[in-house]
DNA sequence: GTCTATATTTTGATAGAC
DNA sequence: GTCTATCAAAATATAGAC
């Protein structure tokens, strides 16, 4: 039961990910297979219409042969949005060490987690899917939580410099400019072409708005 | 089977609520609460997650008397996802009828949007998170598409006048808006004031852009 | 309008052989 | 790494009395 808030034995996983190291060769699934058909099928139907059943079938094995490679359901959902969590809030860290206006870093933070939402499509949709049901759930809430305070303080910074409008209230500010970005998992795609292109679409509209000047 | 497509006899409370008559009298529960607990149910938990007994205990009924008020627990997301798509689809129908530009028509569009999600907060909820496992979905997700392509419609259009920036991919740009707009029901509260204060925020930002023009 | 059964499936998970 | 067999709990839904 503490199990589902440690670490895990899955960050060797995690590991490999970041190592580029892709899978060992061995026949039959490894954590790696297990885990991507059960994001994409949680995308697909949602975490609690995904039957252990249901990943079976798309696996082509049993269900009790996917507790060989994890604990249960919600471990891979676990795995899934740290994932996601971990990338945010490294960009995050990244933002806060630059020496720039606040708006600068805002906007810096927008474009990265752009990138993040692209680049970890799937884990940052399921992360903003979570509704609390679990304590795997609630945990990954208190972490965006974080974030979003975060961003909020920005916007704060940005308007006490004077480089942010002052007629709108610094939270709903910062919770709209992410529900813009965030609005991306509903239909990005990879095959759209660069998130580089993307991030500045957003920059811009949410920095400068739809409207041309003249 | 092909009942959940039908109009269905709950036709009756969505009449009986347009007309603002709240309930009758009459001791126990009639669909209108049995819908009210399961939509917040479904909002707090998710649909796939919330059973009917956990509808049950909330009403402090059993749950085969839930059966005497619909028919199963897809008509109750049907009833609650149309009530939103009505909504919004009148929404789109008035503007329609606008004879103004394009980016008037849109901002307007923009503006009522927040009205109707503010108003009918718990129902737009639901419809923004149907991911289409059943049938009832499906055709939810269908009228939603419909909704967004005269969206983007309008962007186009805009554009064309020369009234919205031409360096956007105008699917995008409707996106992106209305990923803004939709983002609303992970924070709004009726507590958090007006609603059309909201419109008007949400609208500057996204027509005029978060940063301070000298 | 609500109840007490009850039917029938499906669920997440385990034990132990290969 | 996968299998068969099995489990206990929980799911949606129905029948029929009050």
């Amino acid at each position: 039961m503490t199990r589902e808030l440690d670490p895990g034995p899955a960050e060797e996983l995690i590991r490999r990910m970041k190592e580029g190291r892709p899978r060992r060769g061995r026949p039959g699934h490894d954590l790696e297979a297990v885990l991507g058909a059960a994001v994409q099928l949680f995308i697909e139907r949602g975490y609690e219409a995904t039957s252990m059943d249901d990943l079976a079938k798309r696996l082509g094995i049993t269900k009790s042969s996917i507790y060989h490679h994890v604990t249960g359901k919600q471990e891979l959902l676990r795995i899934a949005v740290d994932q996601a969590l971990n990338a945010l809030e490294e960009a995050m860290a990244e933002v806060e060490l630059l020496q720039a206006p606040a708006i600068e870093r805002l906007e810096m933070l927008v474009r990265r987690s752009v990138i993040v939402l692209a680049e970890r499509l799937s884990y940052v949709t399921l992360l903003l899917r979570v509704r609390g049901n679990t304590a795997v759930e609630q945990q990954a809430l208190l972490r965006r939580k974080v974030f979003d305070g975060k961003v909020t303080a920005l916007v704060v910074e940005a308007q006490l410099e004077g480089a942010i409008r002052g007629d709108v209230i610094a939270a709903n500010a910062a919770r709209l400019l992410f529900g813009m970005v965030n609005s991306l998992i509903e239909w990005y795609s990879p095959k759209r072409g660069g998130a580089a292109e993307l991030a500045d679409t957003v920059a811009a509209i949410a920095f400068d708005g739809l409207r041309t000047r003249q």
